[in-house]
DNA sequence: AGAAATATTATGTACGTACATATTATCTTT
DNA sequence: AAAGATAATATGTACGTACATAATATTTCT
C-alpha cells in the first residue's frame, strides 16, 4: 500500500487488518501512530482514528493514550449475538409463528427470582408460562416473572394474544440486562410441554432486565431440541 | 435538555437513549434529523452523527439515508459475547489452568468436516482431541480438525505444551468465522472424558474459521456440566 | 537517590465545511 | 396512468484544526 489516493476508513480498516492477518504486525506489536499511518495511507488522521477505533472495539487492537496502539496479544473474539423477539426469529426462518399462554398467576416470587431481580419476597408479581411454536411444533417454552410494581400496565395486556416477551419489548423501557446461556436436561414437565423425552438436552437462555436499579422481569427460555444459536465473527 | 452548553457524543447518546426509554420517542417513531438535534443539544452535527451511529449499531435505532432515523420497531438486542482463549477464560475465573493432549492423528477428514470447511475428502488434515482443565477438573473437551495445507507450520508446534486453540490464535491468520451454540446429551465417550454421566446435558460451541475462502480449522468444544456463558446487554 | 512538579506525547473528541450516496419526492414523457 | 428522468434531502464520510486527557518521560527540588 503506497502513499497514493487511499481514502475511506473502511479501506484503512481492511489494510490494517490485512497487516495483522499476514503477521506483518504480530500480536503485541506496537503499530505506527495515527499521524504516521495517515501519511502512509494518504488520508486524514480522523479517518485513521475511526478505522483503528473500530478495530479496537472488534478486539483486534489495544489502544492507550500516549502509550500508542498495539495488536491485541490475545485476540478476544467478540461475537455479536442478535437476540430478536421470538416471533421474528421464527418468521425469519420462514416458519409460521404461533403462541399459546399456558398459565398465569399473580403472586409473590420464589427465592431465586428475588435473588435475580433484587426484589423482596413480598413483591407483587405476575408469573406467566407460555409456549412459542414454529410451524405448529413447540419451539420455545417461556417461564417468566414480571414485576407489577415496575410495570403495572402489563395487567391490562391481553397475554392470550401477544406474548409477554413481545409486550415487554414494546412497552417496558429498560436500561440493562443480563443473559446466560447454558444446557440443561429436560425435566418431566418440560419434556411434556416441548413434546420430547425427559432428560433430553435443551438450550437454555436466562434473561433478567432492569430499568436503572429496578428489576423488571426475569425469564427462563427453554428451546426445543436441535436449537442452535448462530453468530459470525 | 435545553439548548445550553451540551457537548460530547456520549451525552447525546445518553439523552437520546433516555428519550427512547421514557417513551418520549416510541418504537417506530421518526426522530428529529441530525441537524435539528444538533441545534437542540447545542453541538455539531458530527457529534450527533457519532451518537446516533453508535445507537444504531447497538440496535436501538434504524437509520436510512434520506428516510431519516427511527426508533427500532423491534429492538434487536445485540449481546456481545467475548470469546477468549480458553486458558484466559479459566484464569479469569481465578482457577488454575491445565491442558492435556488426548489424541493426534494426520488423516483425511470425515464428510461433516469437509462440509464445514469446504474442503475435499482427500485433504491432508490434522485431527486433535484435547482436554482443558480448571483446578484439575475437566472443563472443556476439544475435538479439532486443522487444514495442513492452510497452516503447514502447525506440524512443528508442540501440541503437548500449547493447546491447538491457543497456537492457532497466535499463528494462524483468519478473516472470518462461524460459531454455533447448542446443547447436546453427552455420549458415553464424552461423558467419560468429562467425568460425568452419559446423557448429561452439555453446552456445545462449534467454531469454524476461514482465511478468505480457505478453511483453516473446525472445532467442537464441549463444556463440562454447569457451564454458563454470560453476556450483558 | 527519591519524590514531586513539569513537559511531552499519542490518543480522544469536537467543530465546520465539503462532498458522496442512497432514497424519496416530483416532474416529465409516453 | 405508468414509466422514466430529475430534483430534493437526510445520512455517510472525509478533512484540517483545535483542544482535552491520560500516560509517560524529564526535570527540579529536597
Amino acid at each position: 500500500m503506497n502513499s497514493l489516493e487511499q481514502q475511506s476508513w473502511q479501506s484503512v480498516h481492511d489494510e490494517v487488518l490485512r497487516r495483522i492477518h499476514t503477521r506483518e504486525w504480530k500480536p503485541g506489536d506496537l503499530i505506527p501512530k495515527e499521524v504516521e499511518l495517515a501519511e502512509q495511507l494518504g488520508c486524514a488522521r480522523a479517518t485513521v482514528n475511526r478505522a483503528l477505533r473500530e478495530l479496537a472495539s472488534e478486539g483486534f487492537l489495544d489502544r492507550r493514550r500516549k502509550a500508542g496502539t498495539r495488536v491485541a496479544a490475545h485476540p478476544v473474539r467478540r461475537a455479536k449475538l442478535d437476540i430478536p423477539v421470538i416471533r421474528l426469529e421464527i418468521e425469519g426462518r420462514g416458519q409460521k409463528y404461533a403462541y399459546g399462554l399456558l398459565f398465569s398467576e399473580r403472586r409473590t416470587p420464589p427465592p431465586e427470582i428475588c435473588a435475580n431481580l433484587g426484589v423482596t419476597a413480598e413483591s407483587d408479581m405476575l408469573h406467566i408460562t407460555s409456549l412459542h411454536l414454529a410451524d405448529g411444533k413447540p419451539f420455545m417454552f417461556e417461564d417468566r416473572w414480571v414485576s407489577i410494581a415496575a410495570t403495572p400496565t402489563i395487567l391490562d395486556a391481553d397475554l392470550e394474544k401477544i406474548s409477554a416477551n413481545e409486550w415487554l419489548v414494546l412497552h417496558a423501557p429498560y436500561t440493562r440486562g443480563d443473559i446466560y446461556f447454558s444446557a440443561v436436561n429436560a425435566s418431566a414437565a418440560e419434556a411434556k410441554v416441548l413434546r420430547t423425552d425427559p432428560g433430553t438436552s435443551l438450550f437454555l437462555m436466562e434473561r433478567t432486565t432492569w430499568e436503572n436499579q429496578t428489576g423488571i422481569t426475569s425469564a427462563r427460555l427453554l428451546f426445543a431440541p436441535g436449537y442452535r444459536k448462530h453468530s459470525a465473527i
